[in-house]
Parts: structure tokens; sequence; C-alpha cells
RNA sequence: GUGGCUGUAGCUCAGUUGGUUAGAGCGUCGGUUUGUGGUACCGGAUGUCGGGGGUUCAAAUCCCCUCAGCCACCCCA
């Protein structure tokens, strides 16, 4: 028989892997929620157009890469390549841009169809927040203070760092990438053909390139922070003054920029200090255009994903410490006691109750053994004449006789220390 | 999408210039008799050598194609 795997790029989740990815999510939940965003949870399959729209033609991810069909009623369904436009489309479905709490938080998968990597998949997780409002340089620094604490609660913000920068608002970016056309067609000879093609498609781009040559030219190049207009410069200046006074460390790169159209003003990335292909953790920035090319009122926006992934690459294994404690019984016509106990047993946080049924009571002890029990509770023929079972804590191999009846008192006393 | 590397039991790998029934460690399973695990000892099982085709008397080993993973580019989280 032919053996089905998962399609390329995409993976099962289970045991270890799977109880990372939770743990990361209830991280990322318990601090948002507490921070007063409100979970949204919008469909993987989405109508194209809310991504065509606004991500814009000249990305990767509306060339190649999103999964796209037309489904039986005509209609042109893409699965979900990222979260926020979604969530503003969300927005504007529900009528929601009025509502007094515009702060978001999301998680869930997202679907690119690249060449997968390690850190990159073609189904890949995200965790992210969103936070609407007028155009506040406060909400920029908040969003950047809630990536900060989710790295922090991770303990791997020391292996990370932040970069930011600013694409200035519409009118400084315009005037800035006029010149940088320029200058860079001046210099087109020493551009590498894939930056030479991004010159008529998207030149700022060109800015992050990873070529030794295309670097040479861009040191030279103009630099946005030069056509800042003053409303730009300010809110970019408030933004960056509010995190010194935070005492955030951060650098500014001026040759980060964002592949999405959307954005604008405030970009930053959390990449690791290694130097890896896929090193960007977390990233969001600022759009002002978001909401209302997607046909709703004009209202800003500042946020940030960042992939699950990711994280757990750089994750030190977490340490679980779940108690197991195995039920069972001296021989099977006790089994019907065992599933007794189960249903008795109330169910305490960090203790896995785990019953087993066949083999040899010597087996069933050493299955015991093997899934690393804190303790057995094990039902005797002469014991439960009398309504007692048997506690054996595996450690110090130490037995004792309780009352069935008094069995959650017990091992929740047991499981106490 | 482009280029490079890799692919042998569940896992980590070994396999000599092509040459008999393809190996090790770990794990797994069974045993060392009674209502008690861990240590020790003994024993068993397992592989279409990623898949397909070709060269050859003979292929895990050479050639071609393909798939998957990894690394870089690209892109991005």
């Amino acid at each position: 028989m032919e053996k089905i795997n998962t399609v390329k790029g995409t993976k099962d989740l289970s045991g270890f892997n799977l109880m990372m990815h939770k743990k990361v999510c209830e991280i990322f939940t318990k601090l948002c929620e507490s921070k007063g965003f409100q979970e949204i949870n919008t469909p993987i399959i989405e109508n194209s157009k809310v991504f065509k729209k606004t991500l814009g033609v000249t990305s990767d991810i509306i060339q190649k890469e999103m999964y796209s069909f037309v489904d039986q009623g005509g209609e042109e369904i893409v699965l979900r390549p990222e979260g926020t436009a979604a969530v503003a489309r969300a927005l504007i479905t529900n009528s929601m841009l009025d509502n007094l709490n515009k702060k978001f938080y999301y998680f869930g998968p997202m679907f690119r169809r690249e060449k997968p990597q390690t850190g990159r998949l073609r189904q890949f997780h995200q965790v992210g927040i969103e936070i609407f409002d007028e155009k506040n340089p406060f909400n920029d620094v908040e969003s950047i203070l809630i990536a900060e604490k989710f790295l922090k609660l991770l303990g791997i913000r020391d292996k990370i760092k932040l970069e930011i920068n600013t694409l200035g608002n519409l009118e400084s970016r315009k005037n800035y990438i006029s010149d940088l056309v320029k200058f860079l067609k001046k210099n087109i000879s020493r551009l590498s053909s894939e930056s030479k093609k991004k010159l008529e498609t998207n030149p700022l781009r060109i800015l992050d390139s990873k070529n030794n040559e295309d670097k040479e030219v861009i040191e030279e190049s103009p630099k946005i922070l030069n056509f800042l207009d003053d409303e730009s410069n300010f809110f970019f200046e408030a933004v960056l003054n509010n995190l010194k006074k935070l005492n955030i460390e951060f650098s500014v790169n001026p040759y980060l920029v964002r592949g999405l159209d959307y954005y604008n003003d405030t970009a930053f990335e959390f990449v690791t200090f290694e130097d890896k292909s896929q090193n960007a953790i977390l990233a969001g920035g600022r759009y002002d255009g978001l909401v209302s090319s997607l046909g709703g009122k004009n209202l800003s926006g500042v946020g940030w994903a960042s992939g699950i992934e990711r994280i757990i690459l750089n994750l030190k294994e977490f340490k679980v410490k779940k108690k197991i404690i195995a039920i069972i019984a001296l021989s099977e016509d006790l089994n019907t006691k065992i599933l007794e106990v189960l249903y008795k047993l109330k169910p305490f946080d960090g203790v896995v109750f785990h019953s087993i049924y066949s083999g040899s009571f010597k087996k069933k002890m050493i299955k015991a053994n093997k899934l690393k029990s804190y303790g057995c509770v094990i039902i005797g023929n002469e014991e439960i004449k009398e309504n007692k079972v048997i506690w054996k804590n595996m450690e110090s191999g130490f037995q004792e006789i309780l009352d069935l009846k008094e069995i959650n008192e017990f091992l929740e006393k047991k499981i106490a220390n």
C-alpha cells in the first residue's frame, strides 16, 4: 500500500509539538485579554477580493502564493494568506467600526504556496493583534509593548532584537519613491537582475535586498528619513521617544520595508540575532488605507503578526509538569471498577488519570512505569471488598490503603506535594 | 520559482572499489513462574535501502526522472 503523506509544507500536529503550539496561544491569549483586547475569529476561506484589494498586486502573495479556487457557486475563494485584511473586513462586515473597543487579537492557520523550509510552511500559524483607531502614535507604541511583553513571557526576548522604521505617510512616501527610482535608474547597471525588475514593480523592496552589489548602491541611495514631511516626522519621533521612555530597546533600520501595500508610517520587526533565512519572528506596522480600501470609513490601524512555528523554533522546551496517575486492577474482572473510579475522580489541574486494562498485573505495572506515572491507584480483590483501594507512590514505592469514598480528597493531598 | 545538499528499521546512524539471507545503538515486544514497576540478564520482530525507470550476470551502492526534507536566494511570519 502506498503511504499517503500530508500535503507538502503542511504538518500534522500532535504530542509535544501540539502542546507547544497550545502553550504559545495560551500565553498570547492571557496577555491580550488582560490588556483589553478581544478575540476575533474570521473564516479560513475568504473572498479573494479581501486580499487582492489590499495587499498590493505586486506582492508575491497576490501574484503567486494564494491558494484559490472557484467554488460551485462561481465565487473566487482563497485560503487566507494573512490575518490583518481579514480582520479589517470583519469589522466592516459586522458594522463594528464604531465599537468602543476596537482592539482585537486572533490566532489560527494561514496559507501561502511557498517553497517550504524550516520556519516556512504552506500552512503555518500566526498569532496577531490589531488596534483600529484614530491615527495616534500611542497605539503604535502599545502594540509594540504587547509584542515585547509577549516575547518576554515566552522567554525568548533576549534572542531577539527590535528593528523599526517609518515608511512615511502617502505623500512623503510618494516623493521618496520618485527620488529613489531616479537615483537607482542612474545606477541601474550596478543592480542585480532581481532588483532591476523591482524597479518597475516595487522599488521600495530593493532596499532590503541581501545582494552585496545591491547593498553598495543602497547605501548611497537617498534615505526615507530625509523625505518625511512634518507630520510623518513628528509621528515617527513620537513613537521613538515613547519607546525610549519605556526603556524598550530598538534600532532604527532605514532599510526595513514592508512587502504589503497597506502599510505606511511605522514598520517594525522582531528578528533573531542569528543570520538565518527565516529570522523574522514578529512583524507589523501601521496601515492607514486598509479599512477604506475595503469600503469602510477612513479609520487607521496598527498591528502585528507572529509565526507560531518560528516562535517554537526559538523556544527552549517548556517544562510541563503533568502528573500521571495510572489506574489499574489486579485482575481483569475488576476492570469495571476502574471505570467506576475514573468516573468518580474529579479533574485536577495538571493531573492525568490513565486507565490500563489489559495484560498481567505485572505488565500493567510496567506500563504504568513507562508512562512515568507519579502514582498508581491499584484495585485489589481483597481491598475492594471493603470499598478500599491501594495508592502507590511510584517514586518511593510506598503503598497505603484508602477509602474509595475519600479518593478525591486523598489524591488532592498527595498531588499537592 | 532558482541553485546546492540529503533520503537505509519507530528514532539516531553504519554499510568498504557494485558481489550471497542489509547491520548497530536506542526504542518496541516477549521471558527470568505466585498481588507490584524501575536495574540487570536472555530472546524475538521489524525494512518494497523515499518512489519509478535504466545500466549490469549482480545495484542501498552507478545513470536518468520524480517526490520529500534541509541550506542559500527569493519572499515573509
